[in-house]
RNA sequence: GGGCCCGUAGCUCAGAUGGCAGAGCAACGCCCUUUUAAGGCGUGGGUCGAAGGUUCGAAACCUUCCGGGCUCACCA
């Protein structure tokens, strides 16, 4: 039944797509027929280099009088019948150039008059100033470097259409100036990251994505198949068991910057692939994490300043650490206590408007949390108070061993970050990996994972340091930066329906 | 998965109550040697997301499907 259907679809697309060609016909064609014309006169449409100089942005510091050499894509043009201005765009910005008949003689010129807008050039002349005062190339010779052979987007309305924006990111970035300066300032950030954490001497490093068992969060994986081994994988949903294996084996301070693979809903706020931020340091408890995860967090807030950009939140100044159960009093105006019997949280949830029902205690706490406090939570907040029955990795308090020795990091009315002080004791983290695993097994979305992963347990038990791990949720911390409202606006390629 | 909204030319968008499918940019032709959203004259371009239905007549109304956005739920 299914395969009917799809075979049915699949004919209907191969018709929708000759169509669709049909459409383009004018523009494509017209820019195939031109190449092909350029290949028969013997000029070469796509060179395998070219020798450019100058980046636009190099070129436009030169004096009026120098002669420069740039190259880019070529987008607007505006012929006068004998002469011609054009701005070529390289990834450093937009210089014009402007080229005349009798300069260059007719040949030339004609053969400049088939180029099109989104071709690549090379240019070189001298630099002159236009009488409207702009630094342009006055162009001696012009170079096919790439032909294009179907139009940009509009050059005044830009890529407007999401959808479009997202699946053709190339387009966006071309023409749309503020996506292109917010994938850069994402690039910046994480390198930002990096060198802070390198300057603390934490040295960055890559474990497995594909995990035999998946650990290190709750959450439904991607499974996928091995060949050789015949056997079941899992993408990573997270590189904690590996990233603390390291721990045992004497390297005190790591991190990674990746991706985890979580098979769960998309939202505004999720994508099925994600970059995460985690690191562990040795000899440390939580409380460690709070100044990293500050100093993380402020030095990129003023790289971003300096940058000329302005988060929309407060990034350096401000911070507080608050009680979980003192928010929630606080912000519901009922008294909450980490002694809190299930029945009794459901009571209290039923007051606020949240659905009681047979979720496990943390789901109730957590939607009475994410309905009543987060949004509250605008200024960096460091929240603690977490139960240990919900942290399995983190070590309860010595004051209270109700409460895991764990905080979360609140920024802008969303979660950005989780840490807590590792637990290295292999008794108890097996004991509980293997009450998880019962509790697990029973709902039917985790049927695939059967065992706990006992190589993580047997390596706590040759023995780890005490230590603190840390991680913040990359996509949404670029999502505070540039006040995005979606995901999706700071991932390159957000995942999307694919097109049939 | 539920609710609301969107899909019209390569791009950006108009098309009240059903009556011959439009504009700007882009393209093509002609004019134009300092323009910059260049300008002037002219031309071509559409299975109105898809399929059914209602109707004398559907881009518009109804149903289903496809894709997207927001939102709730699920979920860190």
């Amino acid at each position: 039944m299914i395969s009917v259907f799809k075979i049915k679809s699949a004919i209907k697309n191969k018709v929708k797509q000759r169509k669709m060609n049909d459409q383009n016909k004018d523009q494509f064609e017209i820019r195939k027929e031109k190449l092909e014309s350029f290949q028969s006169k013997n000029i070469e449409a796509y060179p395998n280099s070219y020798n450019k100089k100058l980046d636009a942005a190099e070129a436009l510091r030169k004096e009026e009088g120098e002669s420069v050499k740039v190259a880019g894509r070529i987008m607007s043009k505006r012929v006068m019948g004998g002469s011609a201005f054009c701005h070529v765009k390289d990834s450093t910005g937009k210089i014009q150039f402007y080229i005349r008949k009798n300069k260059v003689g007719p040949e030339k010129y004609n053969f400049f008059k088939e180029i099109d807008i989104g071709d690549f050039v090379g240019v070189k002349g001298e630099l002159f100033i236009t009488n409207t005062g702009e630094k342009t190339v006055l162009a001696e010779d012009m170079k096919l470097l790439g032909k294009s052979l179907r139009p940009l987007p509009e050059k005044w309305h830009k890529l407007q259409d999401t959808e479009t924006r997202y699946r053709k990111r190339y387009l966006d970035i071309l023409v749309n100036n503020d996506s292109s300066l917010l994938f850069k300032l994402r690039s910046r950030t994480i390198s930002r990251i990096r060198s802070i954490l390198e300057d603390k001497n934490f040295i960055e490093v890559e474990t497995p994505m594909l995990q035999p068992i998946p650990g290190g969060a709750v959450a439904r994986p991607f499974k996928t198949h091995h060949n050789t081994f015949d056997t079941d994988l899992f993408l990573r949903i997270a590189p904690e068991l590996y990233l603390k294996r390291l721990l045992v084996g004497g390297w005190d301070r790591v991190f990674e910057i990746g991706r985890n693979f979580r098979n769960e809903g998309i939202s505004t706020t999720h994508n099925p692939e994600f970059t995460m931020l985690e690191v562990y340091s040795a000899y440390t408890d939580y409380r460690f994490m709070m100044e990293l995860s500050r100093n993380i967090i402020s030095g990129v807030g003023e790289m971003i300043k300096e940058a000329g950009y302005e988060a929309s939140v407060d990034l350096t100044n401000g911070w507080q650490e608050k009680n979980i159960w003192e928010l929630m009093s606080k912000y519901t105006g009922i008294e909450f206590d980490p002694g809190d019997s299930f029945d009794e949280l459901n009571k209290k949830a039923d007051k606020l408007d949240i659905p009681p029902g047979k979720d496990s205690p943390e789901k109730v706490a957590d939607r009475i949390f994410s309905k009543y406090v987060e949004p509250e939570l605008i200024s960096p907040t460091l929240v603690t108070g977490y139960l240990s029955k919900f942290s399995p990795l983190a070590k309860s308090s010595p004051e209270d061993e109700r409460i895991a020795e764990r905080f979360e990091i609140f920024i802008g009315g969303q979660e950005i970050g989780n840490a807590y002080s590792e637990q290295n004791n292999p008794l108890i983290q097996r004991e509980i990996f293997t009450r998880q695993l019962k509790e697990k097994t029973a709902e039917p979305d985790f049927s695939d994972i059967t065992e706990i992963d006992s190589d993580y347990i047997e390596a706590l038990e040759y023995g780890m340091p005490p230590a603190s791990g840390l991680g913040i949720g990359i996509d949404r911390l670029i999502m505070l930066l540039t006040g995005a409202e979606s995901i999706r606006e700071v991932i390159l390629f957000p995942m999307l329906k694919p097109l049939r």
